[in-house]
DNA sequence: GAGAGAATAGTACGATCGTGCTTTTCTTGT
DNA sequence: ACAAGAAAAGCACGATCGTACTATTCTCTC
């Protein structure tokens, strides 16, 4: 069973998360997180040590909530196409049900820190690689299935599908319109049929 | 002539601008930008009124530069297919020649005030809606001039393509590999590519 | 070149920040 | 149930923030 200090800390993330993906992990002070809680700034300080520690707990934490929301699902689709689009549909569902309050965490923390060189940005990132990795890894899987065209660079084609969900987060959070999803999931669809693997002519 | 007070208040943008593409515009503190000037903080303050109006000032400056730095360059290709394309390699060269120091203006700060209403939020939003329609426009022309297929929808086609060189940005920023300004290139001409008009078979 | 007004600097105040130190309250294993 | 230790709170500090208010210096116009 799960200590006291443990539930409290992980009820701390929680709130951390959903503040920080909306406002950014800067303007996530000591003070306000411990107000939104409930708690004493010290009796919350002492869960994390410094401003530093919790910034990174915050980002482990946005990291398993990540993959409890959006990685897992996806991993019961078959491997190959299928799970290329379930990876995409489940990150694009993911914004739509609002898992985090201000859109994907992710998004939030890493513009703020891409140039803030330090131990949370290398967090932030790392992230974002293992992301952009799977996504390669299921493009690649697709191709030795003999689903997608194997001439085509998986790293493009991930970039390619991406860029089309990371702009729909982008411009719905900053246009508030939910036809920017269906936007991403039309040229995400296209795409991966304009890639399907022309059968091998028989001769 | 320039007064000298409009004198040091470009001067002060220009820091401005180039800092909060760093940190963004809550970091932007009157006293470190003081500092970063050689100015005293009531000397620059009396520039602007109040913190908002700083922030105001600075991506209003900022929307100039990015104006100089990309539309008007775009605006000397011709209609079509060529100036889309060119556009988008216009940003994309705007990224490598590093006008910001800290990525794309727009970008940062985009992602810092999505969850943030008011008047700095709006004004971002206006830029960035701005760009957007630019590459409509530019799509539909190439439509209307027979250079692109006129079935598709150009707002699509802008998604697309914008994704493309937003993602770039990102991506380049988080991980300092440009290879990704050369991705984005690439998808961006085939992209278009796949969409050149078919020539209209005559019956 | 002198006077008017703009531009810049000086100084101070209250609020909030992160963080250390001490004390109180609560949990948990025996 | 009670002691030991974890968890939470209380309190104080120096620093930095935005912003007033006042004083000084510079710039332009006649």
């Amino acid at each position: 069973m799960l200590t006291k200090g443990q539930r409290t800390r992980a009820a701390i993330l929680d709130t951390a998360a959903a503040l920080a993906s909306e406002q950014g992990l800067g303007s996530l002070s000591i003070g306000g997180l411990a107000t939104a809680t409930g708690m004493s700034k010290s009796g919350l300080f002492a869960h994390f040590g410094s401003k530093e520690g919790l910034q990174l707990a915050t980002v482990d934490h946005a990291a398993a909530i990540f993959v409890r929301e959006v990685i897992e699902p996806a991993r019961s689709s078959p491997r190959g196409i299928v799970r290329t689009w379930a990876l995409l549909d489940a990150f694009l569902d993911y914004l739509e049900r609002g898992v985090f309050a201000g859109g994907c965490f992710f998004a939030t923390t890493s513009a703020e820190f891409k140039n803030r060189p330090g131990p949370v940005r290398d967090r932030i990132a790392e992230q974002l690689a293992r992301w952009r990795e799977y996504l390669v890894r299921a493009v690649e899987q697709a191709q030795e299935l003999g689903e997608l065209d194997p001439a085509a660079d998986p790293r493009r084609v991930a970039f390619e599908l991406n860029a089309f969900v990371q702009n729909a987060e982008s411009q719905h959070e900053l246009f508030a319109d939910p036809r920017f999803f269906e936007l991403a999931r039309d040229a995400v669809r296209e795409r991966l049929e304009s890639l399907r693997a022309t059968p091998e002519p028989v001769r």
